[in-house]
RNA sequence: GCUGGGGUGGCCGAACCUGGUAAAGGCGCCAGCCUGCUAAGCUGGUGGGGCUCUGCCCCGUGCGGGUUCAAAUCCCGCCCCCAGCGCCA
């Protein structure tokens, strides 16, 4: 959620970064905001004044009440008042609401460093780590691969359930469950705090944590509950201190989150979107971080190298991209994202490092305190990161280390989590 | 799911029965005084918001509604916590 208090205090400034992502009904929604909160504060002081009048007109029957002195004439009026604050109170919360849902629709500030561009195509690649595998023969896809070695089955997950649910089999499930046990170790080490959220939130915490078009086209919803299946653990971890006040000390809270992912993917029509890439479950292992004001673009950083870690410990071949300020989203100030190498030449992305500093915050209303005892100093700002990506991690581990007789080497990382299996190899 | 108890500033708690406009009291925290320094002690402050901004005012007792001139207090619905019972992977 903005800030109302920038734009009260420095329009101008807002209006200048909201241009930056070329969208002009952001611009609109920015001046929409000025006139509600000028009405806004222009009806709160008619009503405020008018609660005075009726909380005197009580005191005043009370007292008189006491003395065992007639009230009638004064309840009269006093009746009236509050029907008249009663009309104010329902007309500013009108304006309150739709003021509300403005300042929802309205983006983060961008941090200055994000690249001027209007789409995809823009995004600044800021690195690029090792090369692309060389191959002898024709390289293929992790569906073909896969499938061949009889260790996917994406036909059957269809029938099932539908398109892009799959089944993993035999090695291939333990790559999955390698994969988060290697990034939840390596972060751990790290201090990370391990956390497996609840895989289900109800609606106020989730809009908290997502924007409404993120929550329309991708959140699946439990019949008849007020309740949610999570796109991420990103989202019920953002969620946790929701309306809590945080302590100093305790931060910066570092967390890493194991779970499964549920995404509809409602217009995801035109993106990639075979086999394993864009599927409606997957499991990932995410970075979470909630951190004074300060410290947030260093840690920030420190997201990025701890990804960055993680795939070069498993020898995979990636870039990293500094999203555009066409392409990055409503709560990023800032975001990386890392784009693994694919058998078509192709560099997708596999995971994304956003800094929504205060925003996220604001919307689940965490705040923090300098000390125990001490009143809250202001919002904490919110970080998150994927560590890997299951399912997009084992499409570059497949489509990178095939082998020209169809086989898959295992990065030698994975190998104690896999029991010692070094090779993905045909299956019944 | 059932029965009973409960939910008030950062924390503990008072006011609830008997409606009169909350935070008394204590702890913590901040500032000042005092002190060689610290502690103790003393004084003031310590949720959010609005305005005509040395000040004035409003909101705020888990959430939402109702009754009333007036609701922490009475009534209804919901959520959560605790205890016991039931069911159960």
């Amino acid at each position: 959620m903005f800030d109302i208090n920038l734009i009260r205090k420095n329009p101008e400034l807002v209006r200048e970064n909201l241009k930056r992502r070329q969208e002009p009904k952001y611009l609109e929604l920015l001046d929409r905001a000025i006139e509600l909160d000028r009405k806004w504060r222009e009806i709160k002081t008619k009503a405020n004044e008018l609660r005075a009048k009726r909380n005197k007109l009580s005191q005043e029957i009370a007292k008189l009440k006491k003395q065992g002195m007639p009230t009638e004439t004064l309840m009269e009026e006093a009746r009236k008042v509050a029907q008249e604050i009663e009309k104010l109170e329902d007309e500013e919360r009108k304006v309150e609401e739709e003021l509300k849902t403005v300042l929802m629709k309205i983006p983060n500030m961008l941090h200055e460093s994000v690249p001027y561009g209007k789409d995809e195509n823009d995004n600044v690649v800021v690195k690029v780590v090792g090369k692309p595998p060389k191959f002898n023969f024709q390289p293929k896809s992790h569906i073909e691969i896969l499938t061949n070695l009889g260790l996917l089955d994406l036909e059957r997950g269809s029938k099932v359930a539908g398109s892009r649910f799959y089944y993993l089999k035999h090695e291939l499930a333990l790559l999955d469950l390698a994969l988060q046990r290697f990034a939840i170790d390596e972060l751990r080490k790290k201090g990370y705090i391990l956390v497996e959220p609840p895989f289900m939130l109800n609606k106020r915490a989730y809009m908290g944590a997502v924007d409404f078009e993120f929550f329309q086209d991708q959140i699946y919803k439990i019949e008849n509950e007020d309740l949610y299946m999570i796109a991420t653990a990103e989202h019920p971890i953002a969620a946790m201190f929701m309306d809590e006040v945080l302590n100093a000390e305790d931060l910066p809270l570092k967390f890493v989150g194991v779970s499964p992912c549920f995404r509809k993917e409602v217009g995801a029509h035109g993106k990639y979107t075979k086999g394993l890439f864009r599927v409606h479950h997957f499991n990932k292992i995410e970075q979470f971080i909630f951190c004074k004001p300060e410290e947030s673009w260093d840690l920030h950083e420190e997201l990025q190298r701890n990804s960055e870690e993680l795939y070069k410990k498993l020898g995979l071949h990636f870039r990293v991209v500094n999203v555009c300020t066409g392409d990055i989203g409503e709560f990023a100030a800032k975001k990386y994202d890392i784009e693994v190498w694919m058998a078509d030449g192709k560099y997708r992305e596999a995971g994304s490092n956003s800094n929504c500093t205060d925003y996220q915050a604001r919307r689940l209303n965490i705040r923090y305190r300098e000390k125990p005892g001490m009143p809250p100093k202001g919002f904490v700002h919110t970080l998150n990161n994927t560590a890997l990506a299951t399912s997009r991690t084992m499409i570059a581990i497949v489509e990178q280390y095939q082998q020209e007789d169809g086989t898959v080497k295992i990065p030698r990382v994975l190998w104690k989590y896999m029991n010692g299996i070094k090779k993905l190899e045909p299956r019944k």
